[in-house]
RNA sequence: CGGGGUGUGGCGCAGUUGGUAGCGCGCCGCGUUUGGGACGCGGAGGCCGUCCGUUCAAGUCGGAUCACCCCGACCA
C-alpha cells in the first residue's frame, strides 16, 4: 500500500475528542483516525498508525540486523514453570503479570518480557563456544498490568516492543556487543529524528549490575526526570542521581540540570541472572562448563510512536517526520481539476512517492486543507485550476511555516525525490 | 492502591425543585454551493454504564458495582 486514494482508506477524523483525553498525542492519533482506543491502555492501531508502527520497526530492524541480530518471533503464552525457575512467577516478585487459565487445567502467563524463554530456547542451541555469540531480537506484544495506564499510546498495558538478546561467551565479548547496540540505538533515533534530544542516560540496573543505560528523550510528557550536564555528555536518571553516582563519575550536583523525559530504549548487562538458574552452559575448547554471558536490548515502538507524536505536532495535527509518515504527499484537487489530480497522482504512483490523493468529491476544500494537516503528511500538494493555467502545481511542506511553492512537475519530482526513499513496503 | 473527577444517539455535550430526553457535529435524501471544516428543506438514530432501592412517577434521590480520565504511589 503505497499509494491510497482517501475515498477507498479505512479512516476518519474528528474534530472532537473527549474532554477527558488530555494527552496530546492520544488526541490527536485518535482524532486523525490513526488508532482507536479499546481500554484504558489498550489501543487498536488502525491502518495509517500500523503504516507508522511499521516503518519504526523496519528502522530498528535494519539497525538491529547490521549489527547481527535475527528476528524471530517468541509466544505470547508463558509456561509457568520457566518463571518459576528464576522466581519471577510471583505476583509478589512481578506484580505486573496477566494470568490466565488453561481449560485443561494449568496456568499460563502473557509474556511482559522474555528473558526466560528465550533463555530457554538457547538451551537447545548453544552447547559449545562455536555457537557463541548469537544475538536474536524480535517484535512482539507485550503484556503489562500497569495499575495505571496513561498518557495515551505512551503508557499502555498491551504494547509493542523490539526486545533483542544477546548471548555471549564472557563479559568481554559482551561488552563489545553492548557498545554496537549503543550505536545502533543512537542511529535508530537520529532516523527518526529524535536524536538531538534522545540521550543515553546511566539508569539503576537491579541487582546484577550497578547501572544499565536507558535512552531518554526530552518531552513535556515523558515521565522521567533525567539531569543533564552542561555539556549534555553525562545523563543521569533522577533514580541514581545522588551524591554517590556523582562521585563516580567526577561530577558536581551543579552542573546538572532537570528535565522531562520519555525512556525510548533501554538495555541491561545481565550477566548470568538468567543463565544460572536456567542453565544455559556451554563447552569451551577444553570441555570446561561455561554459563553463558547475557544482554537484552528494549525499545518500545508504539511508545516511541507515542512520542514523536509528542514532539511533532502543533494546534493543527501531526507533523510526522518523513522516514515514519504513513505516506509522504498529500494530494488534493481544486475546482474542475479532477482528471488532472488523478493523473499526478498516477504519476507519483508510477515514480515510488507514496501519496495519499484526496479525492473524496463531496468534500470541500477547507476540510480538506484541514485533514491535511491534521493527519500530518510531510508535503501538501494542491492541484488548481489557476496553478494548471500557469503549467504548475503547489508544493508545500507540513513543517515550519514556509509559503507554498508553484513548481513545475518536473520540479515537483526532483524536490520530491528525496521523499521517494520507502522504509515501509510493508503491505 | 490512596485522592479527585466523569459515564446521556456514532462523536462532543446540556438536562432546573423527580413528571418519561435535547443541542452541536457526523449520518441519509433533495437542492443550491465549492482556494480553508458552506447553506436551505426533509429524515434516521438513545431502556440516560450496570444492578438494587425510595417513589404514583427516577437521567435526576439513596446504596452498591463496573468503566474511563487526572494527581500521587508503583514501574525487571
Amino acid at each position: 500500500m503505497l499509494t491510497m486514494k482517501r475515498s477507498e482508506l479505512f479512516t476518519k477524523t474528528f474534530k472532537t475528542v473527549s474532554a477527558e483525553e488530555t494527552s496530546r498525542n492520544a488526541q490527536l492519533l485518535l482524532r486523525a483516525g490513526y488508532i482507536h482506543k479499546e481500554l484504558a491502555g489498550v489501543y487498536t492501531y488502525l491502518p495509517l498508525g500500523l503504516k507508522v508502527l511499521e516503518k519504526i520497526k523496519n528502522i530498528i530492524r535494519t539497525e538491529m540486523n547490521a549489527i547481527g541480530g535475527q528476528e524471530m518471533l517468541m509466544s505470547t503464552l508463558q509456561n509457568k514453570e520457566l518463571w518459576e525457575a528464576t522466581d519471577r512467577w510471583s505476583d509478589s516478585k512481578v506484580d505486573i503479570w496477566f494470568k490466565t487459565e488453561l481449560a485443561a487445567g494449568g496456568q499460563l502467563g502473557l509474556a511482559p518480557t522474555h528473558e526466560e524463554p528465550v533463555t530457554a530456547i538457547m538451551t537447545e542451541y548453544i552447547a559449545s563456544y562455536k555457537d557463541l555469540p548469537r544475538y536474536v531480537y524480535q517484535f512482539q506484544t507485550k503484556f503489562r498490568n500497569e495499575l495505571r495506564a496513561k498518557s495515551g499510546i505512551m503508557r499502555t498495558r498491551e504494547f509493542v516492543m523490539k526486545d533483542m538478546y544477546s548471548f555471549s561467551k564472557n563479559q568481554e565479548e559482551h561488552d563489545e556487543f553492548y557498545e554496537k547496540s549503543i550505536k545502533a540505538y543512537h542511529k535508530v533515533y537520529e532516523q527518526i529524528g529524535i536524536g538531538d534530544i534522545t540521550y543515553k542516560t546511566f539508569a539503576s540496573g537491579g541487582i546484577f549490575s550497578k547501572y544499565s543505560h536507558e535512552f531518554q528523550t526530552l518531552c513535556a510528557a515523558g515521565e522521567d526526570i533525567v539531569y543533564v550536564n552542561q555539556d549534555k555528555s553525562l545523563v543521569i536518571n533522577e533514580e541514581v542521581f545522588d551524591d554517590e553516582t556523582l562521585a563516580e563519575f567526577g561530577a558536581k550536583k551543579t552542573d546538572f540540570s532537570p528535565k522531562k523525559a520519555a525512556e525510548v530504549g533501554n538495555i541491561f548487562s545481565l550477566g548470568f541472572k538468567y543463565s544460572k538458574p536456567l542453565k544455559l552452559e556451554y563447552a569451551n575448547k577444553d570441555d570446561a562448563k561455561q554459563t553463558v554471558y547475557m544482554g537484552c536490548y528494549g525499545i518500545g515502538v508504539s511508545r516511541l510512536m507515542g512520542v514523536v507524536a509528542e514532539i511533532f505536532s502543533d494546534e493543527k495535527g501531526l507533523i510526522w517526520p518523513e522516514n515514519l509518515a504513513p505516506f509522504q504527499v498529500y494530494l488534493l484537487g481544486i475546482g474542475k481539476t479532477d482528471k488532472e489530480a488523478e493523473e499526478l497522482y498516477e504519476t507519483l504512483t508510477k515514480q515510488g512517492v507514496e501519496v495519499l490523493f484526496d479525492d473524496r468529491a463531496d468534500v470541500r476544500v477547507g476540510e480538506k486543507m484541514a485533514d491535511a494537516e491534521l493527519l500530518g503528511m510531510p508535503y501538501r500538494v494542491v492541484v488548481s485550476e489557476k496553478s494548471l493555467a500557469a503549467g504548475k502545481v503547489e508544493l508545500k511542506r507540513r513543517a515550519g511555516d514556509e509559503a507554498p511553492l508553484l513548481l513545475t512537475k518536473d520540479a515537483l519530482f526532483a524536490k520530491l525525490e528525496s521523499a521517494v526513499r520507502n522504509f515501509g513496503n510493508q503491505s
